[in-house]
DNA sequence: AAGTCAACTAATATCGATATTTTGGAGGCG
DNA sequence: CGCCTCCAAAATATCGATATTAGTTGACTT
């Protein structure tokens, strides 16, 4: 009667594989914006009891993922414009703040989490698509891995799947559109390497807010 | 066989009442950093079944006043010094925007909700420390609510309860200090009327940095 | 025939009980 | 004599079931 030995390949707590299942599923779009999220249905998709997917959904809840209603139950947040210009405004201000403490930080061991990094993100782009988003959020929180202000860093990475989800939204899978974003990482990494806070943030606010033009030109609403 | 009725004074779930009532607990030093939180413990003290106890802990998990440990239950969170610092750090990044958002919008409404929540503050005053403790949240809350900035408003609500806790922790219960609170809400409530941006905000920073030197002092640590 | 109220259905929120995991300690082994 | 292993006790995490609450349909009144 064991619960957790599936493929062994997730989480060890029913609770938190739920957690990370559903995040994955609302911020692909695979559950849409103000989808009703009923308990018995994700049970069932889930594969278990409605304990762990209660709480999974309180978790998303502070995520800002899932909206709970009186004593409705819950759903899948909405989006909106200024909701997606709020998230580019508010990230654009954190991970200005946090990068620029990261540098004032600087040593060489964080050199060399940016360069493993970068590396990575660089090599899974040319084989799948899946671990590129991984490798490309793994890249952008190691840039501000060394600030040493962690409430900071949840911030930045909660707004970071916030913004995924808008991206995912807007196009089928990973579509990044025309531009040239390794160069864009290019600039911010080296920019980063040589301690440029100024020069880093720079580039790093300007390709936030041309994936955010991007975006929100396909956003018709 | 009714659960939720005793003084009907609080809230209607179960689930919203612990937490409430928990995150007072937590904020307040009764439960003090570091403490294991006991599933049947605190059934025992709110009167109630383990799911909405668990529940609730995991909601005040991402308020960041409680840990949860691998499958090893709960805690409070833990404080220091680096912590109180970072809140501080990031209220002031926050509520300067949030502050400069809210005066860009500045309407006649938003005017005498300042009014009436700065009026009430200082009748709180008073009377009782717990209403002026309630009063003093909802006058701060309300010189950001105009800014439009849902996210913002609940991450600056977040930090607000953090430092509030440093607070209760550092001295008995609402200990200000000999320095002269009052004028300094005069000033911040005076210059946002006044739609001075500039004014408000130094104002305010002022304030919490205050404030902040104060509350360091009392923390040996 | 339209609006209103009431019972029915469906879904949530909560409870009590069970199985799993951790922890602390006693006994045996090196 | 100290360390490791194994066992018992406690606590957590999860499940299945129940009671409460919202939504809906249908009947009754006007």
């Amino acid at each position: 009667m064991n619960v957790m030995r599936e493929g062994d390949g997730k989480e060890r707590s029913a609770t938190h594989d739920c957690y990370l299942r559903l995040r994955e599923l609302i911020v692909t779009g695979a559950m849409p914006p103000g989808k009703k999220l009923k308990i018995e249905d994700l049970r069932g998709i889930l594969k278990t009891g409605a304990s762990p997917v209660r709480e999974a959904l309180s978790l998303l809840t502070s995520d800002m993922l899932v909206e709970r209603l009186d004593q409705r139950g819950f759903r899948a947040a909405p989006v909106s414009k200024a909701n997606f210009e709020e998230i580019l405004t508010l990230r654009c201000t954190l991970e200005d703040m946090a990068l620029r403490a990261s540098i004032a930080n600087a040593d060489a061991a964080w050199e060399d989490s940016l360069v493993l990094c970068h590396h990575r993100m660089n090599q899974a782009k040319k084989r799948d698509a899946d671990d590129f988003e991984t490798a490309h959020k793994a890249f952008h929180m190691a840039l501000l891995q060394n600030a040493g202000l962690p409430m900071l860093e949840r911030y930045c990475a909660q707004l970071y799947d916030l913004n995924i989800r808008y991206r995912y939204l807007a196009s089928g899978q990973s579509s990044y559109g025309k531009r040239s974003i390794e160069a864009e990482h290019l600039s911010i990494f080296n920019a980063a390497l040589d301690r440029d806070a100024e020069a880093a943030s720079a580039a790093l606010l300007d390709h936030y807010r041309k994936t955010g033009r991007y975006l929100s030109g396909q956003m018709e609403r």
